[in-house]
DNA sequence: ACCTGAACACCGTTCAAGT
DNA sequence: ACCTGAACACCGTTCAAGT
């Protein structure tokens, strides 16, 4: 019926209704948002060229509004805090998570994060040409606990277990996204001290920089 | 044309045309695979339920005779053998790694690995009930150095940076498998490190196991 | 500039028919 | 038991037509 006085979408108005459905069922088709949206299919395409469009509109809308970094905290609190944020950014919309696992690091809206992150850690101590691999580590740490936060209650079933060590384990720990987040802490704890051990050392681990040995 | 004397299928062949063609491409149809070994889409139905099963016995195939372990190193050097170990069963495939982002920590086949990394865990003195805590840290690093090394060579553009400090870092850093290789060995080191350094005293990180402070 | 309806190629899955 | 052909519902995408 031709184009209406005033546009009936955009594209944060469709990335969020593909959020809701992520959110809800864990996927989406194009259908269902333009459903969602009281439209027909093909009205999608005057805004976004395709699903995969889509999903990085997703992307910019969780990653909306990043905060700039505030600077006055020790730097181990302000790692700590960037970290979680960012973890947090994914863990609010689990399934999500996936779809995002690919081309996570040239996403624009991530690289205001990794700018402050390179703030930090050079106010920590940490030589430039290590710079990236520390950033690779933490963003690793990151991308791997949000996917842990996303995975479902039971993937840590003891009937899945043979090691007695490792059923008392799963029975001696909790489930869900209080584990999740337990062990997400005592990772920032782990790596964080070591960061800051080393780096008042004058490197990091100097011998695995020019060659790390591969495969046992 | 009815059934052959001998069966033209078997999972494992379907499995590894599949894998075949994620390598080849980075996805895959059911009429791809059906055509890569002379047989119609249909037939595959003969012997997997459905698109997703197909995935589960990519992922069974990567994982295919998980070695015993050896427990006649010192921990820690299991530990890094095994990590290497786990990390590379994934990095040698990639593009199938964001297919197997789904709930990994269930599937049967990995199950082993979790038992040696139990047992590997409880020599070095890491209590039962923080096992699964140190174990979800090691198991999400792992999975996010494997998506780090899925990326393509030019995820870090400096052209992506404003920050001087990130720009400088990434032009200092490699590109591909050499750089996200030597982040995944200095993220070992940093890790191992606490670890080792934590279970000499009674328990890690002591403050953080109650209850872990969230969002700033 | 932006929504619509019709049309397209393609995809996963089912199932009766055949041996 | 296992391959086939036909059929299905569904999906992403294109595009000329309408205002």
């Amino acid at each position: 019926m031709g184009r209406p006085a005033t546009p009936k979408l955009s594209v944060e108005k469709i990335a969020s209704a593909a959020l809701g459905l992520v959110d809800a069922k864990g996927e989406f088709t194009i259908g269902e948002v333009a459903a969602t949206l009281a439209v027909r299919p093909s009205s999608i395409y005057n805004h976004l060229s395709g699903k995969a469009e889509i999903v990085e509109a997703m992307r910019a809308l969780i990653f909306q509004e990043w905060p700039a970094h505030a600077p006055d905290a020790p730097w181990p609190e302000s790692l700590r805090r960037l970290l979680r944020r960012y973890r947090d950014a994914f863990a609010r919309h689990p399934r999500l998570i996936p779809m995002l696992t690919s081309y996570t690091v040239s996403s624009p809206d991530v690289v205001h994060m990794y700018d402050d992150l390179a703030t930090i850690l050079d106010s920590a101590g940490v030589p430039t040409d290590q710079l990236l691999d520390v950033i690779t580590v933490l963003d690793s740490f990151v991308i791997g606990s949000a996917l842990d936060a996303a995975a479902p209650d039971q993937v840590w079933d003891p009937a899945n277990a043979r090691n007695p060590l490792l059923i008392a384990a799963i029975e001696a720990a909790g489930q869900g996204r209080t584990r999740a987040d337990r062990a997400f802490e005592l990772g920032l704890d782990l790596i964080l001290s070591s960061l800051d051990r080393f780096t008042t050392e004058k490197r990091l681990a100097p011998t695995v920089v020019s060659g790390a040995p591969r495969q046992q």
